[in-house]
DNA sequence: GTGAAAGCGCTAACAT
DNA sequence: ATGTTAGCGCTTTCAC
């Protein structure tokens, strides 16, 4: 026996508390060699009924569980995907994380997540330990706009999706919506039932959907031929209370907006509560991108541009698979449409002033 | 050199597609020992600037990254927590992963999660699953309501909470709502408010949180003096579609309810939809269990049994690295309050029949 | 301050 | 059908 002093001869497991019993000892009890253990455990064929039969005791016997740490380092895949986005507890991400790891169960992968709250600092420290633990693939809704800390991890074929927003400074997969558009389709639609003056709410300006959401909010003013006043544009933090006084600071201004646009579900759900408070006031049209629960449901329903997230961490995965099963070439860059649904606070006219 | 062929005499390091460069690789170009590249690495002390200079350069040369899978597999120890909960999407558990995330992240650990989708055989492959991967914890939201097959892991010291419901048939740790009580509340607040006949509209009986809850609504009628017909009581799957059907059976009775008690947020949603779309039949009062977003702007507003997901998951997730760090003792129980909080839909009264 | 050797528990390659 | 050996990349131990 060239065994260490693991196991005695009576063949009672090394139990010492914090200590798993390994295939070894599954062998030693089971009296066949390690590698048979290794074929049960893995379900490989060439092990006889009746071996197999005596291995399966020895492994309930000694409550083993193959250790896949080890398996990982010899076999080089880990069969994990890394997921990191801004806050799981918001309710964009839920229906997301979900897709995500529907996708990767269905692959026989393990989904590792991490919030970033919006620091490209955490950002980078989460997506690195990610790639320490050798996770197959990333998909990530970047915090951060330079990725360029990625650069050895993707030479080195860690398979990475970007979601929501595109990598910075290097030319990775991503899978956006049509931010653009659905804001430009928001803002017409405003401007269709005769608002003139309309802010936009939106979310920190170096974030790309922020961005594109604005441009689309310029691009319809514009289309129309209407002016657009520094004080209707409001992008920052998306916390209470900073909507709540770019709000208040658009609606009480001189020559008040008539309708608000804003850039998020985050947002939408602020701005619903000022206008409720503010009940008694001329009513003020609302269109927020994002759909949400329960929209249908106040009065007036919230129009919204309706993004679907699951679709969108679907796509993401699907994709992100389909690189790990080989599929090469250049990155690519999916955009999902929005759609405008109708439910009355974007139908609103403008007040008579 | 006693060195395999990976390297060459130019220092060229090794990159054929989806290889990584080794502590190994990092020495060879940095010109000193697997050690010392293994003391910079981790921070460890003994090391001359000038030595740590030239590895750091090597290890950004090479793009190294440590493998945490070599490193868990020598120390035993893996620095990740595994969840497992019912499911992503819904809100109710947002806010529990992210706190959970949120210890894990202060004690270093990073979180590995999963859905059970509520199937006890898919709940247990997860475990399992986590459990290979060699978790150093568990916090887990159990679908399942025998727990045996953990036994083995526990005995192996991996700290295991429950959170929401306890495990079965096992002795563990558990973290809860006061389910019975928040119910016992909820159907008073009701009987206080002039209802004497109130539906009960839950989760599955097999599920501990719904067994209580029903229980509590019984206590609550009990105390009354009120009876119940099992025409007020329907149990099973949340989705929309038995919800309403149950709902209306309730309502459209010979003798209907007059008001209803929601077991948590899922069918509260669907409840409030219903009753929307009855809004011209008599109003039919209503408490749910579990606060939601919004529930505060719907009209009337929803009065709830509040429970607090965070804290829930804070609680579960630092009794779980007590665990961790050597807190011994038996397995605890941790009930945590419920809040009733009234919006108007829960005093509304009786509509005279 | 630095490095060589052993070994964590598994799988791959090759015996038998 | 089954067993033996080597080694994945790191940390631990101990020697220098």
């Amino acid at each position: 026996m060239t065994d260490t002093a693991r196991d005695t001869a009576t063949g009672t497991p090394p139990r010492r508390y914090g200590s798993r019993p390994t295939m070894k000892d599954v062998a030693t009890r089971a009296g066949v060699g390690l590698k048979t253990v290794s074929r049960v455990v893995n379900g490989e064929p060439g092990v006889t009924p009746d071996t197999e039969h005596r291995v399966q005791e020895a492994i309930t016997a000694l409550g083993f569980r193959r250790n896949d740490s080890a398996r990982i380092l010899r076999k080089g895949r880990t069969a994990s995907v890394g997921l990191v986005l801004e806050d799981l507890a918001d309710p964009f991400y839920g229906p997301l994380s979900r897709a995500v790891e529907e996708v990767a169960r269905a692959h026989g992968a393990l989904l590792i997540n991490g919030s970033s709250a919006e620091d490209p600092v955490r950002e980078q420290e989460l997506v690195l330990a990610l790639c320490a633990r050798r996770v197959d693939g990333l998909v990530i809704i970047p915090a951060g706009d330079d990725h360029r800390y990625l650069a050895p991890e993707l030479a080195a074929g860690v398979a990475t999706v970007f979601v929501d927003r595109p990598a910075g400074r290097i030319d990775a997969d991503a899978v956006l919506s049509d931010s653009f558009g659905g804001a430009r389709d928001a803002v017409a639609h405003l401007i269709a039932h005769g608002h003139r003056r309309i802010g936009f709410l939106g979310d920190q300006p170096g974030i790309h959907t922020a961005a594109e959401r604005l441009r689309g909010y310029h691009a319809a003013m514009a289309a129309a031929g209407l002016p657009v006043h520094d004080g209707w544009l409001s992008l920052g933090p998306t916390d209470p209370e900073r909507v709540r006084g770019a709000a208040a600071a658009m609606l009480d201004a001189a020559e008040p907006v008539t309708a608000l646009f804003a850039g998020n579900n985050r947002v939408t759900v602020t701005v619903v509560r000022v206008l409720t408070e503010r009940a008694a006031a001329a009513p003020v049209a609302l269109v927020g991108f994002d759909d949400f629960e329960l929209a249908d449901l106040l009065s007036p329903g919230i129009t919204v541009v309706a993004q679907d997230a699951g679709r969108l961490g679907r796509t993401a995965a699907d994709l992100l698979f389909r690189r790990l099963d080989g599929g090469g070439g250049e990155p690519r860059r999916v955009v999902l449409p929005t759609r405008l649904i109708a439910r009355g606070s974007g139908e609103l006219s403008p007040s008579p002033a």
